[in-house]
DNA sequence: ATGGCTCCATACTGGAGA
């Protein structure tokens, strides 16, 4: 069981390299984020003819999440986190697939920090930990996967200390990460990859990519009844080298069975 | 320190991203 998840930067501009790594890399289960598509604009004739069924939440112009699956239902649950009835952003699906619950996240960016946007990011994040808590109480197979705006330590980000005052950087940002991991979540690609440099994310600017300045921000928090299923983790960072790419390379994992 | 790039909207410019 391969389960994916890519920051897509636009689904419909996006559509070529989307469809050309789902053939290539042919996961199972895909999380996208920002979709930046109204709801009735998601290309899900393209998504079926590539094999796969699709639910989504769209919103016009920004954010978008979707959960994708060859190997069955996709039965959602929720398409809005908790806690906040007035946040109209699409950021939160949340579906079963096989005996899998997946929970598709695209988290606030948060700039500029300190501010209005950044308290907007702590708020969800604290929304986030509440619920996934009582997700992790309920011992079944969940995964929180999606685009965390959060490198969660120094290893993750090509320069430390030119990213402390940013929002997916500050002392608070992190906190709430490792709060969040800290009830009980296994860090799917840290935990097959200690010590090792890994990045999810290239800025477009002053050839980010070429140079290898990255960040990663994409992240898999698996509770413990899928940790102990985990076999292999990656990127597709050749994905990030395609014409017209998104910023972000898509991240997988694989489980046994 | 700044600006560099790319997306979308209803557009020839601006907001947002990270």
């Amino acid at each position: 069981m391969k389960i994916a998840t890519y920051n897509v930067n636009g689904v419909n501009g996006r559509l070529p390299v989307l469809l050309r790594w789902l053939e290539e890399s042919a996961p199972d289960i895909v999380c996208l984020q920002e979709l930046k598509a109204p709801q009735e604009k998601f290309p899900l004739g393209a998504i079926e003819a590539a094999g796969y069924q699709a639910v989504w939440h769209g919103q016009k112009s920004w954010n978008g999440v979707a959960i994708l699956s060859r190997v069955g239902e996709i039965k959602e649950v929720r398409r809005a986190l908790p806690g906040d009835p007035d946040d109209v952003h699409s950021r939160y699906l949340e579906a079963w697939v096989k005996d899998m619950l997946i929970c598709c996240l695209y988290l606030p960016n948060g700039n500029p920090a300190p501010g209005p946007k950044f308290d907007y990011k702590l708020g969800w994040f604290s929304r986030l930990t509440d619920h996934a808590k009582k997700l992790l109480a309920e011992e079944t197979p969940v995964a929180l996967i999606g685009d965390f705006n959060v490198m969660p330590t120094e290893l993750d980000v090509y320069k430390p200390e030119r990213w402390v005052d940013d929002a997916l950087f500050r002392p608070e940002t992190r906190e709430a990460f490792h709060k969040l991991a800290g009830q009980g979540w296994t860090d799917a690609l840290r935990k097959l990859h200690p010590g090792e440099t890994i990045y999810t994310f290239w800025d477009y600017f002053r050839n980010a990519f070429g140079r290898d300045a990255g960040l990663r921000i994409d992240h898999f928090l698996l509770s413990p009844q899928l940790a102990k299923r985990l076999v292999k983790a990656g990127v597709d960072r050749q994905v990030r080298g395609w014409e017209k790419t998104s910023d972000h390379a898509p991240v997988w994992i694989e489980l046994k069975r």
